[in-house]
DNA sequence: CACGACTGCGAACACCGATCGCATAACGTC
DNA sequence: GACGTTATGCGATCGGTGTTCGCAGTCGTG
């Protein structure tokens, strides 16, 4: 229980000694480039380091370890949602605003599509999000758990839709071809008809991933805050 | 491209030398038995290897690579899965029995929530237990990729329950404890107030789970299904 | 002005996944 | 039954990772 104060109530400064050289923005900005152009595993405390020009032991002036590193990574991507004054008060349009931002957000940043789905901690850009995201859903009248629920609901789906979307489009990893090559094979066997069967339907053409996205979360959306 | 033949598709044994001393059913207990113990990272090479009495080079003749190694992890626990002989043809009644069984699962081994979610390949069971979801989902009238995206989307929301479930139960990783305790600062803060409403809303007691898990599927499952 | 808190960082530790090469064992073939 | 082909077991090793230690240097505060 003597975890100390923790990343995001931690002074970035904290009065003493010389003043640092880098700032945790300075280090998250390094960092997430890194990470685009490479994967969350080019975000290495090595990479980073040097990547502001410093050494490996160094980072740890900033960050108690790679998980505060990565904590610093997504809310710095967090910063950039933009929300609106006022919304239009029809609730379902306003959050598909936000379900599509966060959306934009992960595609122009994949590594957090794997950040998201591991229970990142909450961090200030977080929180807004949570607040804008209730503010929004403020005319449906449920209690305030159903709609933190919804919303995690909404995160998911989104994160999955991305992940969808990028493995379509980017080179496939081999895990993807290894499975492909399984699929065919056991849909050659015949011992899956219902598979093989819903794999070569052609009945509904696949839908733009977008519209896709909006209706799923649409459907889901008002079944959980108004079914 | 030139990848060789994928996991799935390679015989155990493959006719000339001498024989292998384990199986991969052994190998894929070995390491399910450390992840269930230490999780997913407690599953190395190095510790399955000498978990079975080998050394690190040794498991390289089984397997590729570590994503190969979970692979088999993955669909050596989706083998306990049981299916009905026949449905009772109620699809949701169906349906949702096979997720209270993934459920199960995942808080049998809780690694697998981690695997789950990073997309990993499919294997034999895994492919089993779509056909039967499938065989499920026959009397509802909608085209199969529609089918197949009901099912992802249940098993991503039975995976985010089973994650929830666990975070709450077991003991808190340093990362929950800090969030717990940004959060506690953000409500006092006060320049949140519908996170801090939202947060201490008692109007509906905290559902159990496995109830709540319910609902919440049934009502995405229409959604996405007869919606 | 001096003390002590703080920073930068080279060196090192304990791991990790993965590869190489060699001795050895089993099978198909003659 | 002998042989060559083909796998296997595995010690040694490579490059990379997260993290800690200890020391020199710097700055704010008493």
């Amino acid at each position: 229980m003597a975890s100390e104060a923790a990343l995001w109530l931690r002074e970035e400064r904290s009065g003493r000694g010389p003043q640092p050289e880098y700032s945790r923005a300075q280090i998250a900005a390094a960092a997430v480039k890194l990470a685009d152009a490479g994967g969350l595993a080019a975000a290495s405390t090595r990479r980073v380091a040097d990547a502001i020009g410093t050494g490996p032991a160094s980072l740890y002036r900033y960050v108690r370890n790679r998980g505060e590193l990565i904590a610093l990574m997504a809310d710095q991507v967090s910063g950039e949602y933009e929300y609106p004054q006022t919304f239009t008060g029809d609730w379902l349009a306003d959050i598909l605003a936000l379900a599509r931002q966060q959306f934009a957000i992960l595609m122009r940043h994949p590594w957090m599509i794997d950040v998201s789905r591991s229970g990142a901690p909450i961090g200030p850009a977080a929180v807004d999000f949570l607040e804008q995201a209730l503010r929004a859903l403020e005319p449906v009248e449920v209690g305030g758990r159903v709609k933190l629920e919804a919303i995690a609901m909404m995160s998911a789906i989104v994160t999955m839709f991305a992940q969808e979307a990028l493995a379509g489009s980017s080179t496939s990893t081999d895990g993807q071809e290894a499975t492909a090559q399984f699929l065919a094979h056991v849909m050659t066997a015949g011992r899956h008809p219902h598979l093989a069967a819903a794999m070569t339907d052609t009945s509904t053409p696949p839908l733009e991933g977008a519209d896709l996205l909006d209706r799923v979360l649409a459907k889901t959306l008002t079944g959980l805050l108004i079914g």
